[in-house]
Formats: structure tokens, sequence, C-alpha cells
RNA sequence: GCCGAAGUGGCGGAAUUGGUAGACGCGCUAGGUUCAGGGUCUAGUGGGCGUACGCCUGUCCGGGUUCAAAUCCCGGCUUCGGCACCA
């Protein structure tokens, strides 16, 4: 009987769909365990990448369901993703439809791969129900000022009419049409986000089962530091410019004052001055280049001086006010004091517009002086030039002055985030309806709750010229007011995707629950938080912080119970491959490249390096081909076995061979018994052994405890399956067991299930399969998981290391038992070690229990 | 520039608390299988020296701590990731 992957695979992926193995019920009075990929729905077809985030789910939730839980392990959710507009066009069918066509799509894809979802819960994300508490959401936000509309700065291709993401900018033009890029003030709504910005930093020290480099990642993004706002009076002229700074310590070296290029303020400084039109034009300038420069490596820093001054509040100082392009706008109040002695910006500024110079911290030992200073000096050290704070250390005087500066109303201690709040307005037809109608006499109206959800029109034309189709459907924006019922215009923005990621996990515990709000309180406290989540990097900042932000804000509603979404959370690596390209077709496919050479052109193939899979760089790996190959439990071992799923994975087309080889290995071993063993018991019990099968059935043992921490633990699946390789290696070492010698066969049975059920969460169907043909009766998927016997597991003997000076000199096999005494007994017989010893005294011996013999000697 | 992670054979990677470096797999070499090829089984496989017992050396580089370092500390190099004119 050979092994044929196809039959066994279809025949178990029937039946497992047929029977609905995997549906979570929400009255098992099981343990819960709540399994989530973060969202990998692919928009086109999925690749070995999505192969490998799926996979580790998978294995995961098999595992834990043969540990006795109560499993739910709903698919992700990528559906509503940006290509969805071209991905839909491209297959013919309307955008307002593509979600549930695309999840239907991808299922029949999935499902080769014998992914164990529970596959009837994410439908309830495309949905109108899903907008209808979307909206409701938006609407409570609204009425708590959590949801709000300002006008802000933002990148706008004009050509496209699309608001455009810093990174959709290259080199100040549109990435799509490489048309120049301009910043346009445009209305957008808001989620404040930064109202829990101290819980969302607080509870990052409070996931200790996150990977530290999300956390760092998100910390750094949120961006707090701790200062003072300080306020510099203007001279000769009422009003005063705000600053905020970390370094208050350095006050009083202050020599001028620097406004960002785009601040309102330049322009009414200068209101009226004879340098009024250059400022204008350096304003102009600025605002334009800035995004250019951003892009280039060294940014010369320039600014204009508006003939104006301030004064330092300490010292009194008449300071000079600068325009300057390396001012942020946006971060602070856009205004910075400048200490050009102990700030390397504010230094280069001074040198190039010959600024004076006051060293305000000295350097202990080695006193500073203006004049030699090549460049800032930024550590610590002892305040001077500081009136009454001179001589204090600068750790110090950050609090003296702070103080100093707040109870002379001078300024006050504040904290400046870098994290702002979320913009959700998006000009694309696909997405949320924002449900607000503006109407000339009431203003900004919400939808009243029973007109709830507001919908997509169907009858739009995607026409992928850009600009938002709502905008022009006037049947979806001419409405009437709801207060006053006189024409009104509905709201076309529609909102951010990530807004509808950020809850759907916990729409997953219910989702055909349609009450107000949407969630069953009683499933949720059930089901949240997801216990484990499992996701590439990439979201480890927008949608984890929406996601944690959104949770917060639901359980302040009263919705939901959690404070954290995720409470363990696995970030998977990529798989890479190498690029390939020809001159003149571009990147190719594997399946364009014949030989060294491109199958259009016959040219020699560049071979570029490796990076992570896609569609654009075209160097995937198409599972479907795989699976017509090896069969879908080979692609799956080979994702599992060549590296832990947190590293990157760099595709080898020989490593798939090995998986194959083994998975023969394990069944041609399996079908060989198989009639020698049928009848007999799996051993069981403590009754002693002898010889190679005591060898074999500790070795089982071993591969029990090994495989089960290695997945409990850490999801190092690598070393588990290599640990099960071992032990298959070592049946194919036992010499075969006599027909009539039942002991030994029911070791060898039990060393075979275990095989299998050991392997069971890793290639389902081949293990199924060859349990059904060994066992019978119950399917693999509700077998227990084994406990091993710590007894049997145990070794009788062990290797004692001994050691001259920390080198390995010789070994010594001793019983586990034996003691100290015994054992320095044997190492002085030992002819190895006495040779090293030869004309040498042993000063001290080191003894480390079951491990090894250290002797320290002299000569 | 700042923050973070990583660096181990020809390759992917093991080594869970400082205690046998290189598990397992790929590749390669040799041999068996009535041996065309493939498959499969067995043995070998970090480097250097040696007929051999063996010896020396070895985890990016340089120091240090320790009886003992891939692992801890200090300094440097390289790669990757994040943030970036953040006051």
């Amino acid at each position: 009987m050979k092994y044929n992957p196809h039959e066994i695979e279809e025949k178990w992926q029937r039946r497992w769909e047929e029977e609905k193995t995997f549906k979570a019920s929400e009255d098992s009075q099981r343990e819960k365990y709540y399994l989530l990929e973060m969202f990998p729905y692919p928009s086109g077809k999925i690749h070995i990448g999505h192969v490998r985030n799926y996979t580790i789910g998978d294995v995961v939730a098999r595992y834990k369901r043969m540990k006795g839980f109560n499993v739910l392990h709903p698919m992700g959710w990528d559906a509503f993703g940006m290509p969805a507009e071209n991905a839909a066009i491209e297959r013919g069918i309307h955008p307002a439809l593509w979600t549930r066509d695309n999840i239907a799509h991808m299922r029949g894809q999935l499902k080769r791969m014998g992914f164990s979802y529970d596959w009837d819960r994410e439908l309830a994300t495309c949905e109108p129900e899903y907008y209808r508490w979307e909206q409701l959401f938006f609407l409570w936000m609204y009425e708590k000022g959590l949801a709000y509309k300002k006008g802000s700065l933002v990148n706008w291709c004009a050509q496209c009419r699309t608001v455009l993401a810093n990174e959709q900018v290259e080199a100040g033009c549109c990435w799509r049409c490489s048309r120049e890029v301009e910043q346009k003030f445009l209305d957008q709504w808001f989620y404040r986000i930064t109202d829990y910005v101290e819980e969302l930093l607080a509870w990052c020290d409070q996931l200790p089962d996150w990977p530290e480099r999300v956390l760092t990642m998100q910390k750094n993004w949120i961006g707090k530091s701790i200062g003072c706002e300080v306020a510099f009076p203007l001279f000769d002229q009422p009003g005063e410019i705000k600053v905020f700074t970390t370094r208050q310590d350095t006050i009083c070296g202050a020599t001028f004052m620097l406004v960002a290029a785009e601040h309102p303020l330049v322009l009414e400084l200068v209101a009226g001055k004879s340098c009024a039109g250059e400022v204008r034009n350096f304003a102009e300038r600025i605002k334009k280049q800035d995004r250019l420069l951003r892009t280039s490596d060294s940014y010369e820093k320039e600014g204009i001086f508006l003939e104006a001054y301030c004064k330092n509040p300490l010292t009194g100082g008449k300071i000079p006010i600068f325009a300057a392009n390396f001012v942020l706008a946006d971060y602070g109040t856009g205004c910075v004091m400048a200490v050009p002695t102990h700030d390397q910006r504010d230094f280069d500024f001074a040198r190039k517009y010959s600024l004076p110079l006051i060293v305000v911290i000295d350097r202990p030992g080695e006193p500073l002086d203006e004049a030699a200073m090549t460049e800032a000096y930024t550590e610590e050290g002892i305040l001077v030039n500081s009136g009454p704070f001179n001589g204090l250390p600068s750790t110090e005087a950050l609090e003296v002055i702070a103080d100093y500066l707040a109870s002379n109303g001078l300024g006050r201690k504040t904290i400046q985030y870098r994290l702002r709040d979320w913009g959700i307005s998006r000009q694309r037809y696909w997405g949320t309806p924002i449900p607000i109608i503006y109407c000339d006499r009431c203003g900004a109206v919400p939808v009243p709750q029973q007109d709830l959800p507001v919908e997509l029109p169907l009858d739009v034309d995607i026409t992928g010229e850009g600009g938002s189709p709502l905008a022009r459907h006037r049947a979806f924006f001419e409405v009437s007011c709801p207060k006053c019922a006189k024409p009104a215009r509905r709201e076309t923005d529609t909102m951010d995707t990530f807004v509808e990621s950020s809850w759907y996990f916990a729409r997953f515990c219910s989702p055909d629950f349609n009450d107000i709000p949407g969630l069953d309180r009683k499933r949720i406290d059930y089901w949240m938080p997801v216990d484990q989540y499992i996701g590439g990097i990439e979201h480890a900042i927008l949608h984890l912080l929406y996601s944690r932000f959104y949770t917060k804000m639901l359980r302040d509603f009263g919705v939901m119970g959690a404070d954290e979404p995720f409470r363990r959370l696995l970030t998977q690596g990529m798989v890479c491959k190498e690029t390939m390209s020809c001159p003149t077709h571009g990147y190719l496919f594997p399946e364009e490249v014949a030989g060294d050479a491109c199958s259009h052109c016959q040219e020699t193939v560049i071979i570029g390096k490796n990076e992570k899979m896609s569609k654009s760089l075209k160097n995937v790996v198409d599972p479907d081909y795989l699976i017509d190959q090896y069969g879908a439990d080979t692609a799956r071992l080979f994702c599992l076995f060549t590296a832990p799923p947190e590293k990157d994975l760099e595709w080898s087309d020989q490593g798939v061979e090995g998986s194959y080889r083994f998975l023969n290995r394990v069944w041609r071993i399996t079908i060989d018994y198989l009639e020698d063993v049928t009848g007999i018991e799996a051993h069981r019990g403590q009754a002693p052994l002898e010889g190679d099968l005591r060898v074999l059935r500790r070795k089982t043992h071993q591969t029990i405890r090994k495989v089960t921490s290695d997945i409990e633990e850490r999801f190092h699946f690598n070393t588990a399956i290599s640990a099960v390789m071992e032990l298959v290696n070592a049946l194919y070492q036992l010499p075969r067991p006599a027909k009539e010698d039942r002991i030994a066969l029911s070791v060898v049975r039990e060393a075979i299930e275990t095989v299998i059920i050991m392997m069971a969460p890793f290639v389902p169907h081949m293990t199924e399969e060859l349990w059904a043909a060994l066992c019978g009766g119950k399917p693999l998927t509700d077998i227990s998981w084994p406990d091993y016997d710590p007894d049997i597991a145990a070794v009788d003997e062990i290797t004692i290391v001994l050691q001259i000076n920390g080198k390995v000199r010789s070994r010594l096999e001793v019983p586990a038992d034996a003691d100290e005494e015994s054992i320095k007994k044997r190492a002085a017989l030992d002819d190895r070690l006495n040779r090293h010893l030869e004309g040498k005294r042993v000063v001290k011996q080191i003894y480390v229990p079951g491990k090894l013999l250290n002797l320290v000697v002299r000569d």
C-alpha cells in the first residue's frame, strides 16, 4: 500500500466538513481557548507565506482540541482591505459584494490545506449588521466627544483626487500617477485615541506574552516625553510664544527662538514689516520643499529672521525669532527655544547664522569654551551662567527649574506624545459610511439609531479614476435633515478599514447577535480576550494599537469586560524567496523561468536578493503546485519544520523533498508493522522491559514529553517534529521482533501510535488515515493527547563528563542514581583523565550532579 | 542619529537555568539492494594534524568575569526591523 496523499486528503477533508468537526460550542464545560489569526485573508490568491500563517494556527487549534479545550478558531479577516476595488473589478464582481465573494473564493483553497476553521463565523463581518454596530459605536463616540471632525493638512493628489499616506508619497510625488503632491486642508473625522494614551502605554508592561519588540514599537509610537511648556513673552509687543522642552535645565542658554515655517505665527509676526514678502516666499518654499527633503539624506538647516524678538523668561535676555525648516508644526507647540550649546541642530543653525552661544551646562572636569566648541554638549553636567541655579547638577535642575517656572507663572510641567488622534476619514467607496448628515440650519446631525445601518449603494460606477464614488452619487448624499426635515447632505467619507478590524474578534464571538449593541455580553465574557493571536509583524503598530484602543473604549461603554483584546501574541516570520527578473520582461514568476533563461525571450535571468514573497515581486510559490506534487501534509510539514514560527523562512525546494521523504518513512513503517500489531494492545503500565525494547519505550515517552513541551511552551514545532523523527529513526533501528513476540510488538505498537498522535496536529490527513488503519473506531481528532510516564522517560544510565580546567577529557557511563563519591572514585581510575593529570596537582573538584566533574589543576 | 533584534558547519537550524557545541533535516561521500535511473537501507560528514590511540582548534571580531561562556559583562563590526530635524 503506497502513500497516496491526494486520495487521503480529499477523503478526510470531506469528512471533517460533513461532520462539522471543528465547531466550538458555547455550552461546553471544557476550558475555553480562543485562537485567531491576525486578519490574514489575502485579497488575491494565497501563496505559501499565507499557508505558513494558517498552518501555525491550525496546529495550535488541533493540539488544543486534543488537550481537551473548547476551541474557538474562526478564520481571520482581511477581506475589506485596500486592493479590494481593483481585485473586484478584475474578477468582475461589484465591490460591495466583494467580501462575501472573496471569502467563498478563498475557502476552496484553504480547505485543501486541511485547516480546521470554524467556517461559519467570519461572514458575520460582511453583513449590513456589521455596519450597523460599527456606526452605532461611532454615534456613541460622537456623543462622548471621542469622535470629532477637524480640519487637517493632508497630502493630496489632484489627479487621483485622493488623500495619500506619507508612505504613498515618493519624492514629493504621487506613487500612482507621479504628479506632484499638494498640501491641502481637509475636514477629516478623528477618533480620540489620545484619551487612552496613558492606559495604552501602561498596559504595555502588563502584556508579558507579547513579543518584546512589538511592545517597544508601540511605546515608541506613543512617544511619551515629559517636560515643560514655557512661555517666552514677546519683546516690545503684547503676546508670548509657548514652547515645549524636555531640557528646561538649559533654558538660560536659549539665545534664539525657532518657529515652524508653516506656523500661522510666522506671518502674524512679520505682518506689515519690510521682510514680510521674503518670509512669505520662504514659508511657501519650505512647505513644498519639506516633503522632498525628507526623502534625501542630509537636511540643510535653513531659517529666516522675522525681525521680532522675545524675552528669555529666566534671564530676561532679548532673543531673536526665526522661522526654520527643521521645526515641526504639529509636534509640541510648533515653536522651539534654541539652545545652541546643548542641542546639535540648534548648534548647526547658530553657526550658520552667527548667533550667540552661552554654555549653561558645564562638562565636569573639563570646562567648555563657547568659542572652541565644534559640537553641542548634550551630556549631563553642572549648571553655569544660570543665576540662582548655578552649581546644580543638570539632572536636579530639571525638577528645580520646572517647579520655579510653575510657581512663577512662567510655565508648567507637561507631557507630550508623538501619538496623534486616529484619522478615520477615507474618500473611498469601500468602507463603513460615517453616519452623519450636514444641515445648513442644524449643523452636523447624527443619523438616528433606528435609521442604521447607512448602507453603501450598489448602483455606483467604479471608474477607477479616483475620488469617492459616493460623492458623485446623488441618491446617496441627498437626504433630508433628521431634525428639521429640510434638504441636507450626507457625509460621503467612509471609515478606515482598520476600524472594522479593530473589533471583528469580538463579533466572531456572537456572529448572529443582532440586538443592541451587536455583541452578546454573555458570550463575549466567555470567549474574550483572545487567548492566542497570531500574525505578521507588519501589524505590530497600527492594527494592534487600534484594537487595544477599541477594546478599552467598548469596555467603557459596558459592551465588553476585557481590558485588552489579546492575551498572547505570536508574530510569525515572513516567507522569503529570491526574485527573478529579465531585462525585457521585468520580474518573473518561477514558472516563467526555464533553467536560467526567461521563457519569453530566452535572455539570462537576473537572480535578485531574498525578499518577502509578494505578488508584485512575483517571487511566490503557489501552494496548489505543492499540493498537486506532494499533498497538503507535506506543504504543512515543510512550513513548520524548516524554521521556528517567529523567524523568517527562506524558501528551498529541496527542503520540501525532505519533508515528503519523512512522511513516506512514517507511512512505510506503520504499514509494514500493520499486520503484526493487529489485535495487539499498545504497551501500558510499568512492567519492566530489557534491552532494545526498554530503550524504544523510553524514547517513546521522552518524545511525548518533548513534543508536548515544545508546542505548549514555545510553539517550536521544528524541534517537536525533529523529536518525532528521532522516534521514527529508533523504530527503524529496532531489529524486527518475531510475529509471536507479543510483548515486543506491543512496545512497537505504542511507539507507532505515539508517532501518529504526535504528528496529528502537523499532518492531520495522513495521521487520520494511519490511525483508521491501525485502530479504527474514533477518529484521531477525538483522541486525547497522551501523557508521558516520567519513570519510563527517565534514563537509567547517564553520561558524566570529565573535565580538566573546563576542557572535556573523558566521559563516564554511570547509573542514573550514582552518588558523587562513587563517580569521583571511578574518575580516579580513568586512563584518559590520568594521562592529563601527570605532573599536576588537583586544587579543586567541581561536581555538577548528573552532568559533570571538573578537576581544576595546577602545574 | 536613536531604539530594538539577530550573527553557530556547504545550507535550514538545535543546544529551555552558564555545564558534552553542531540535535533533526537538506546537501555531499562511500557502500548494500540481481545495482538502467529513481527509490530505499547502512555508514561517514565543522576545520587542521596524524596510519592509528589521539591531539590542537572552533559559535561575527577584540577584551573581561568564571573551575566552566554560543549563552553573562564591556568595546567594536555586520545584517535586519522600527522611529526619525520629536525640541
